[in-house]
DNA sequence: TATTTTTTGTTTATTTTTGTTCAAATCAAC
DNA sequence: GTTGATTTGAACAAAAATAAACAAAAAATA
């Protein structure tokens, strides 16, 4: 068996069940731990199969969001660390914006029962404020369902129609040299268009996403008044920031 | 099994039976408890799923649709037998209204696999259409909890941008003397503007609706163009509406 | 055949993931 | 409110998987 044959049937092997482990596929293939390996980088850098910890996947089943999923921990504790700092600032009578982003998303327990008035274009956020004491807007258009919300012109245009005294806005890059940068047009644009409509914009950045960049450069840092981030950030990074302009609250 | 597949599995699990403990999945996966409660922490982060006290929930507007779908109990077998007269009359690539009334969220299941887009107002539709092939445009404005539905000025702008090759409407009460009558203000006007944009306005109300009258009068029976009901009507009923000029399929 | 290149296997240190224990937080019933 | 049972997450330890370095084997080339 030359390697050109073993890679093309792991490939075989992992489309057929779907997923298998590193230990399998040396039985299987009659060779060791580490050439499954290599071979498995080599694949998942063509974009054969996606690679997981301990094994392999089918691409096609390894979603976005699993993918994103199986990234190296994401802090839900320093989410909810941001998201308590983010309701504080929340006033009672207010009105506020919230994305779609899964920061954000988190906030959602931390304002159930202000007297307040929420415009989302996220679905997730509206079911979970369907029963508290918050009173929903929900921006309309067209259903993104990959990301449960929704985006477009006519999302822009309903947004365009209120003012709002903060807006809450998650990102997934934000970086000194490139602004804020994002995965995908759409969250993008709905953020501008939140950030428009408010007196005071937040960014909700977990300290893991400070000096990342995306491929979509969409805003300067000035399109923010204030940064959340948590404590776990370098004190040089908050400092650079701070120098830059930014205020930090940490 | 390794991690990432562990995580789907739950991800799916927890879709499929709407919720589960902790105990459970470890027992389900052959895990730790630590480990289930690790994941939960990360694919609630991510908003895949809701975490619970003891475990995890579906996130989706689907978590307190039961009260909802207890109403639409009401006369199922008539509901269904004129859902499936109204999913006959949509061709591919048309646009539709569908209105929040729990006649017209029966037709879900009906349209699931056309190609077609559908406006709505309804949370319920949504929710319901959302892992569907149809595409989705959600009408934005204030959220009517009780309802689980938009309505209002702003939603009623939003409809006015769109025309559509046919309306799905429902009402509380249908007569030959009073017309179309509603139980709520809200739902008539939603019912009205939908059916102003629409190039064919089909009414769906089962038998025991007809010749009764609601405490709202919003509308004439010239507001619809067919009326789509069951076998169940007594056919001189169905004489008198169609001498009244009224197009009636049932 | 000898030499170079490529591929594979082994060892080791590092990283990631998992399991266990225990104090603190949460929930439910009173 | 208070109590008591359950659930949780932090800290730590153990296990598993990984990448890097290097040596051995196989293949390609001269």
């Amino acid at each position: 068996m030359n390697f050109q044959e073993r890679k093309s049937r792991i490939v075989q092997t992992v489309d057929e069940r779907g997923s298998v482990d590193v230990r399998e596929l040396a039985e299987l293939l009659q060779t060791s731990d580490m050439t499954i390996r290599r071979d498995l980088t080599q694949l998942a850098s063509l974009g054969l199969i996606y690679r997981t910890h301990g094994g392999a996947m089918k691409v096609s089943l390894a979603t976005d969001k699993h993918r994103f999923a199986n990234k190296t921990a994401v802090n839900a504790e320093r989410k909810d660390y941001i998201c308590q700092l983010a309701a504080n600032e929340i006033q009672e009578g207010d009105v506020i914006f919230m994305d779609c982003g899964s920061t954000v998303f988190r906030l959602c327990p931390f304002i159930r029962n202000k007297r307040i008035t929420v415009i989302t274009n996220s679905l997730p956020v509206v079911a979970e404020l369907m029963h508290s004491e918050v009173a929903v807007n929900l921006v309309g258009g067209e259903v993104d369902k990959e990301r449960q919300a929704v985006h477009g012109l006519i999302a822009e245009e309903h947004m365009a129609r209120y003012r709002a005294n903060r807006a809450f806005i998650g990102v997934d890059g934000i970086s000194l040299a490139n602004g804020l940068t994002a995965n995908s047009e759409k969250e993008a644009s709905t953020a501008v268009a939140m950030a428009r409509q408010s007196a005071q914009v937040y960014l909700l950045c977990d300290s893991s996403k400070l000096e990342t960049t995306k491929y979509l450069q969409f805003a300067p840092l000035t399109l923010f008044d204030v940064l959340i981030t948590d404590n776990a950030a370098s004190p040089d990074l908050l400092t650079a920031y701070q120098q830059a302009g930014v205020t930090i609250l940490y």
